[in-house]
DNA sequence: CGTTTCAATATGTATATACATAATTGCCAT
DNA sequence: ATGGCAATTATGTATATACATATTGAAACG
């Protein structure tokens, strides 16, 4: 066979040729030509077949196997993995740019705000391991007339100090810690869980209606940030999580 | 200042130059000790700092720019990012594998299964344009003696038309599917649901009760393969996502 | 004063080369 | 056989070099 068949239609768009050539052979392995088990060409190989260096081919296969489409061995190539474990990306957006997105007014309404020292509970939900003063808020997020969640959060003071001057009547936390808090780790749970009187209430719905629970904890450089519950009403609220493998 | 100050503490582990070069940055960016819009070295002075050669140092911040950490812009520097969307990997397991790792017994049965031409839901559901043969499985996960998923499926023969042959008696058409599917593409939807008279049946609770729900929809090189819908008693289920920005 | 031009600069991509490292193969000696 | 040793091979990392490209800042010009 001749060279650089490879890119079969692809007229010479302006994409570099590593890129070209990660995404000739995750085509190969998305559509199933190459099935799992199976050696894809060594390094050499491709060199001959795109007639480029060694270093060209090698960025590709280092970020298809970065990306886990591949698996390298030294001195036995490199091979179609199987699909790995089913991991989704789940994009969590602010409320306010979903309840935007429905076209309708957001407003965010503070319940109660209380400044104490962590008790037991709190340091549970945020992973403090000392006490410490902590800010303990409530607040529904409404889409035009009707509450669309209802948050509970725990701000760890000792590590956002500056939030106990902040009243937060009528904006939101999440958004104003993202400002502030330089980088973060976060870990979600979600679930679903029967409304109690209070949420029931806050949220204008039926006690015992069914909700989604969104949890969130946040760290920022190993310091626990903030604790975050949002409760959804059932109708309200679908999450929407993508899986692609890789390509960026 | 001296040089090669960056890599503080650490004694010399075996990581590769590059590699120590990304992560002593990302640690400078995830701690906070540089800001959002801060510009990070150029190239050549951390060519100085860490005695390399560019390339070793391009190769790291390309992928802090890949990972999104960064942002490079010719001529002017490269600069830290602010956080994005709060986007978070999902880990969806097997069921099997969540149960056992609960300690429980695991075993599948299956309530249902319908061999028939696909009707508009079907399509729908699948995003399928033109009819076909789909099959249509319901199935029960149990934990011990306890229902702990109830599952409807839609497979799409066009694509994988061995499982008509499949019967599906007490293997669950999931992991079947996987081994047979070279490569997919997913989409997940998460909400919360009031049991209604056929769940809370199958689940052996009470109807109205809180569910979680996950529906995934999956491809293969463009073509839809399946829909599935999990509905989990609202006990037994927590989804833990984790976002850790970058780094891999 | 505004606009155009141009050189300087940082990043983007690619090359040829070199040596390190891990794993497999085959050979040899016991 | 078999246990160990060395040669082979593919990948992993790093280098010096080269040229392309986008963008900025300043000089030249109308």
């Amino acid at each position: 066979m001749s060279t650089v068949e490879a890119s079969e239609m692809e007229s010479g768009e302006s994409i570099s040729l590593h890129q070209r050539i990660l995404s000739d052979i995750s085509e190969k392995i998305l559509s199933g030509a190459w099935a799992p088990g199976h050696r894809i060409p060594f390094e050499h190989e491709l060199t001959a077949q795109y007639r480029c260096s060694r270093m060209t081919v090698n960025k590709a296969l280092s970020q298809l196997a970065k990306a886990g489409l591949i698996e390298r061995r030294r001195r036995s190539g490199s091979f179609v993995r199987r699909p790995q474990s089913q991991a989704a990306v789940l994009e969590l957006h602010d409320i306010r740019i979903e309840v935007e997105a429905l076209g309708l007014p957001y407003r965010y309404e503070r319940l109660a705000r209380l400044k104490r020292r962590s008790n037991a509970e709190d340091r549970a939900l945020l992973g403090l391991a000392a006490p410490g003063q902590v800010l303990a808020l409530e607040g529904l997020h409404f889409a035009g007339q009707r509450p669309f969640a209802l948050e509970g959060r725990l701000v760890n003071l000792t590590a956002v100090p500056e939030a106990a001057e902040e009243e937060f009547v009528e904006i939101a936390p999440g958004p104003w810690l993202i400002g502030r808090v330089p980088w973060s780790e976060a870990e979600h749970r979600i679930r679903a869980m029967a409304a109690d009187e209070h949420i029931a209430d806050a949220l204008d719905i039926d006690p015992g209606a069914p909700c989604l629970v969104v949890e969130r904890r946040t760290w920022s450089a190993d310091h626990p940030v903030t604790h975050v519950r949002f409760v959804y009403p059932a109708e309200s609220h679908t999450l929407v999580a993508r899986f692609t493998p890789s390509q960026g």
